[in-house]
DNA sequence: ATTTTTATCTTGATCAATCAAGATAGGGAG
DNA sequence: CTCCCTATCTTGATTGATCAAGATAAAAAT
């Protein structure tokens, strides 16, 4: 049905109303390298197929067919990057790439065989939920470390946006899961620091800190 | 750097030169539902690129580099077909379409993953040749069943044309390496019958047979 | 040698996706 | 209330891939 450019601005968008309650033509253009003439001409290309409602100057939305959709390419996105990680041991630093051009081509079929042999997970190798089949998320409550205090906590996901991050990260055994201490924030000088049993202690600048996302223990 | 548009083009081109010996512009046309004039303006435009050898209305051929880049196209094929029957536990009568499409969008790294996870395989499900890295293939030495005569053979390869004839031959259990006893041929009604121990005897049409390729045991 | 056939080529048009440049509307500044 | 700024829109052009219809050349038939 929608091609597969049509998919990418559906998931911008529905990322742009999740991270900031609406999406505009601007930031559209924005996140997707585009100038902004040529993401109004495809908002009525979306308006006229129903997968948005679109007043121009005054702003759009998913409609409720365009969320569902838009959710189907994120489940699409996020089982694939768990199956690249999990049966093709790729490092979660390298599977985004790949996955946002697999998204657009993988069939159900194939999809369903992924989901199935990984036992039908609910998140993805950085802690983003997974829509089920009918869009359904299971939301996951967390704080970005950069806010948080002193104290114990969880790696409950990390934002798959930098893969630099997500490389370091990994290489110091900072994956979803992994329980830590965070025993000094120094907010003057923009550092953390994070303490684990039996390990040397790590210094992270608050940028970084932004990206991970925690859970208190 | 090719489009996929143009890799389906120098893979059907390859294929053709395999097939005929050479590949017209009517034939590549009939292969991909195009029209001639639009296979014409391609030719021009592989031809610009130095990806074949291109003589208005006299002919045209695959240039070394073209070639090159078409086994690579038939390797990314083959490579996912076998992944996706031995991994991903698909039939080989419906991985065809997939590769299709994912031939297009795999990245090396993943092609290598697979590659690895294989133990580098040089033949797909259907017996044909993998090309390897270099673009090199193992020839496999086999003659179409519809030409055989009374004796006892082993599946080679199977075309991979029709997936119903593949979903019948894996059914019945004729899959590559299968080995059985050609025990009848009915030129004159087109009827060939197979026999294996312990199984019931099979007819074959020669249509069918067309598609199936043995070596003598 | 002339005609006919048929494959191949050319041309003009279309569709999706895009950009650059210029037009416009709506919200804030004065 | 008027002016201006900025985001958004419109327009005209481009690129890749395609088709339909008509032109042409090479081969085949007479």
């Amino acid at each position: 049905m929608a091609t597969s450019t049509e998919e990418n601005y559906l998931k911008t968008i529905l990322h742009l109303e999740e991270e900031k309650g609406a999406a505009k033509v601007g930031d559209i253009a924005t996140e997707l390298q585009l100038t902004s003439g040529t993401v109004t001409t495809m908002m009525h290309a979306l308006s006229e197929q129903g997968l948005i409602d679109y007043a121009p100057r005054k702003g759009l939305k998913l409609s409720e067919e365009g969320r569902l959709s838009a959710l189907q390419v994120v489940r699409r996105h996020r089982l694939i990057e768990l199956f690249l990680v999990e049966v093709m041991n790729l490092d979660w630093s390298e599977v985004h790439d790949e996955a946002e051009d697999l998204e657009h081509v993988i069939s159900d079929r194939l999809l369903d065989r992924m989901d199935e042999m990984l036992g039908r997970p609910t998140h993805d190798p950085h802690g983003d939920p997974i829509p089920d089949r009918e869009g359904k998320v299971t939301v996951v409550v967390s704080t970005s470390l950069a806010k948080m205090e002193v104290g114990s906590y969880r790696v409950v996901r990390v934002s798959d946006e930098s893969s630099d991050l997500l490389e370091w990260l990994n290489q110091k055994g900072l994956t979803i899961g992994q329980e830590f201490e965070l025993s000094r924030e120094d907010r003057a000088a923009g550092i953390l620091e994070i303490r684990r049993a039996g390990e040397e202690s790590l210094q992270l600048g608050l940028e970084a800190a932004e990206q991970v996302f925690v859970e208190a223990i």
